[in-house]
DNA sequence: AAAGGCAGTATGTCCTATCAATCGAACATA
DNA sequence: TATGTTCGATTGATAGGACATACTGCCTTT
């Protein structure tokens, strides 16, 4: 059963082999060249008809068993994922996701500080006492609708921020501007009902209910560079992932 | 710098090599003996600290980067995260966590049926028309307090479920027992006020905050297995992951 | 006809080997 | 002094081979 996926392999490109073959069948799956349920030649097949190496074809195969669009089975083979997955949680900003989804975001900033950091925002970005951070306040709408409410500590020792940028761009594309490679980011998705300070600000009835995430942002270095405590609108916003076993 | 980590490898172990090496960083970090921020040897020491090919080395420091206790950086090297990392959102049920934790959870099965699937539930397990399914609603409890109240939708032609089975043990487990692995699930977290039917059964105000989550889990052969919608006491349960940067 | 064993097939693990890309610091130069 | 520049160190990518293990279906045996 050879699946011409007919993939073309640019060796000359600077895209790594393997991920050139992640977006291949990514997209044949997606075209629904390869639809759902449809097994995948073996491994060693598949790397000979594209003139790679078993290892470098795994690597492909790994990263789509791990974003869910694949599943494996010893013995038996490889076939694709009967449902439509999702996109997996990954280490990106509220404001990129909107933006890459055509919406064109926009934010007011509420509060601007720099201040030094009390216990907690130490704790969680673990600095030294009398350390200082930037500290504000964001509302993020998008259509002119209101649909989050973001409050921020950021340490000031990486890239000096402003009310301007903050207002023409997401932090995360601030920072990153400002050198910040991200790595990981641990986070805690709940809910609440809104009072009286969120709800005018998002335009939603006191005790309705909303999305709250607190998240703390870690660079290539190890440094805790940000962390958060956002609330969203329930009505507008959740949180879509897809988990993978181990 | 060379950090002994003084890891034993078991070549006759069962556990493949570079898991063993997984364990034995992991919980060098947790014992303390790789303190946080800490730069580990480089990938061709530490496999021949060990007597280990690279490939199986990187595999293993693959694993530790992806569920965010690593960071790693070309041309300088990997150290450990600073900050006390949680444990990444893996597949787990509910039951397991609570079990894991040391709780003793129960459950109240409030209804129980066998019945033909309607549209939106042969949408999520991909049923033709005329399928019949599993339908149950469970109370979880810990510590005879209420948690979480679940709906569940499962598919019939992989195992028998009855309502005593429910009652003892976890979904996830039943299901386990009847042979399914599960590989995936894709789900979707938000938040809601409590209604009229939830608050008291959740021993909760009526307009008090809920988390939501709605599953749909997916075993080693692409069946869609199960679906379901759960609410949480916002007050008690929240979902916690490490997200990595790809 | 049912049960058990066996072989084929596919993924899982592990190895040696080599080159590329990138970072940071030491060094040389204007 | 300030600014490039080179170079060692380290991770990233790719190749190709060997053997292990698990699943499926077929065939044999009872």
């Amino acid at each position: 059963m050879a699946n011409q996926l007919n993939l073309s392999i640019d060796r000359s490109s600077p895209v790594p082999l393997y991920h050139q073959v992640v977006q291949g069948i990514e997209s044949a799956i997606h075209t629904g060249l390869l639809p759902p349920g449809s097994r995948l030649d073996n491994e060693i097949d598949l790397a000979a008809q594209l003139n790679l190496s078993r290892p470098t074809m795994r690597k492909a195969m790994d990263e789509l068993v791990r974003s869910g669009l694949l599943v494996r089975k010893r013995g038996v083979g490889t076939q694709v994922v009967s449902s439509q997955v999702r996109r997996p949680l990954e280490l990106s900003s509220l404001f990129d996701d909107l933006s890459n989804n055509g919406s064109k975001p926009t934010t007011d900033v509420l509060s601007f500080s720099h201040i030094e950091a009390d216990e907690a925002t130490r704790e969680a970005l673990q600095l030294p006492a009398g350390a200082k951070v930037y500290h504000f306040t964001r509302l993020r709408k998008v259509g002119g609708k209101p649909l989050a409410l973001m409050e921020n500590w950021v340490r000031d020792d990486i890239t000096s921020i402003d009310e301007a940028q903050l207002s023409a761009q997401g932090l995360y594309g601030i920072l990153r501007n400002g050198g910040v490679n991200f790595r990981l980011a641990s986070q805690r998705i709940g809910a609440m009902v809104a009072n009286d300070y969120q709800a005018p600000l998002l335009e939603a009835e006191p005790g309705s209910a909303l999305v709250t995430m607190e998240r703390t942002a870690v660079d290539d270095t190890g440094r805790n560079v940000e962390t958060g405590h956002h609330v969203y609108r329930a009505d507008s916003y959740s949180f879509e992932m897809t988990l993978v076993q181990r």
